[in-house]
DNA sequence: ATTTTTATGATTGGTTTTGATCGTTTATGA
DNA sequence: TCATAAACGATCAAAACCAATCATAAAAAT
């Protein structure tokens, strides 16, 4: 096994259980417990992983605290403003789709008093839909760490089973050539099963996703609406406006 | 067990049960007193815990479910004592069906560390499976005012989607001819279905829910095991006790 | 082909962690 | 109140863990 192969696995044996024994890396890998040692130190030089005696764990990136760290400022406000812009695109008797994330989160209280179906795979969403009184789906799925987003094969197939007149997701790349990008490819295929069966698609994104490329493919660019702030360079703006329709928002 | 797996499980038990004994702990983490008394004091001077005689509790007020109208003392040791028994009937590698409800939601934190994979129809529930670094999985369907339990037909399509080594779930009414009964059609056919992919079922129910018989049937008093506090009447015991295995916890 | 570099497993000696023991302190209830 | 049981802190030897070193073997460079 080569070093550079042993070194991943060990990477995925944490994202699978956050901590792992030396022992469990020695078994899984074959190796002796100098080497793992080595790879160990030489993956926390890296900063990839942290050391804890008897094992490794992974860094302690501070989870969702999405009340308080995001809600730092302008950000929020940028956040508002489009949620506010991507309602007012749905009317009485639509069937929505929500993806999970922050972004449309902020979409709910808007939602309040139309009479509209959601579907959605962001667990947090549920909770507020429910209080907001509006009757909600939610499909099948894997539970994604951190998120609780709803994702895997499960998810795609249950999305099939619904129809939309909407739907409004997040993202992570916006390029003119290379499309909507996402770094999860599982949250791709997801976001990918949504636009296929809606009517019109709808994405949310803050200036800063403009020009980046993500690992994961999810659409071209013309085939959703862009909402967004402004802020973005004339250059994007133009490059962009040609293939789809971009809603940009002033704050 | 690593240390620092065993101090983050001590915090997970905190967490959800506020205060916890030394010897519980011990159980939980298979090391010796010693070792727990060591990872106490340092959980204390890391101003993480409060240790008191015989355990240790939470510092701050948590901040869980405050739509729990029952967390009246006496009510929720019970409820305790109950999950704390179903959850001995777990096995590394089980997979298994976490029903909605909050009877349910307190063996959440007794399944860290276990290899299990979970499948749930209740929102809350996920949000705390993935606290506790569990699989979890969740099921389509329609999320119910109030409780945000996922229902209908989407649901019960979709639980057959899976197979359970065992199902654990809530119930409003048992008797020993009417069988097992619940308000609601709707979870009524969910639960039917999350007992029909398991090989084996558990019922939870404190001991007001003997002789009650609610709307909507959803097994017979032979197809579950039921787990329950002592405080039925003998005569209940008797009855019940011949069609299907009673286990009854003491507080 | 030979030297240099790199990766590896074994060994050694020092450090940390652990479980058991023991005398002391704290709760409980007769 | 007193006796008993449970919980506690301190201590110690054993076990597990770790960093450093060395020799070997494979890979790369000369």
């Amino acid at each position: 096994m080569l070093t550079i192969e042993r070194q991943e696995l060990i990477i995925g044996l944490l994202k699978a259980k956050e901590i792992v024994s030396v022992r469990q890396i020695c078994e899984s890998t074959g190796a002796s417990e100098s080497t793992i040692r080595r790879d160990l130190t030489e993956l926390e030089n890296k900063q990839l992983i942290k050391r804890v005696h008897g094992g490794a764990s992974l860094l302690k990136k501070k989870l969702e605290e999405p009340t308080l760290l995001e809600k730092t400022a302008q950000f929020q406000i940028e956040k508002e403003a489009i949620a506010s812009k991507a309602a007012t695109f749905i009317e009485d008797g639509d069937s929505i789709y929500l993806d999970a994330g922050t972004s449309t989160m902020q979409m709910i209280p808007l939602l309040q008093g139309k009479s509209v179906v959601v579907v959605t795979n962001g667990i947090p969403h549920v909770q507020l839909l429910i209080e907001y009184g509006i009757e909600t789906y939610v499909i099948s799925g894997k539970a994604k760490k951190g998120t609780a987003a709803l994702i895997g094969t499960k998810a795609v197939d249950a999305i099939k089973e619904f129809r939309f007149d909407k739907c409004f997701l997040g993202i992570n790349g916006i390029h003119a050539s290379q499309g909507f990008t996402t770094p999860d490819p599982e949250e791709a295929n997801v976001k990918q099963a949504a636009i296929k069966q809606s009517q019109a698609s709808f994405i949310l994104a803050d200036p800063t996703k403009f020009g980046e490329v993500s690992f994961a493919s999810v659409a071209n660019i013309e085939n959703a609406t862009i909402i967004t702030t402004d802020g973005i360079s004339t250059e994007q703006h133009e490059k962009i406006a040609k293939l789809t329709t971009l809603e940009v928002v002033s704050q």
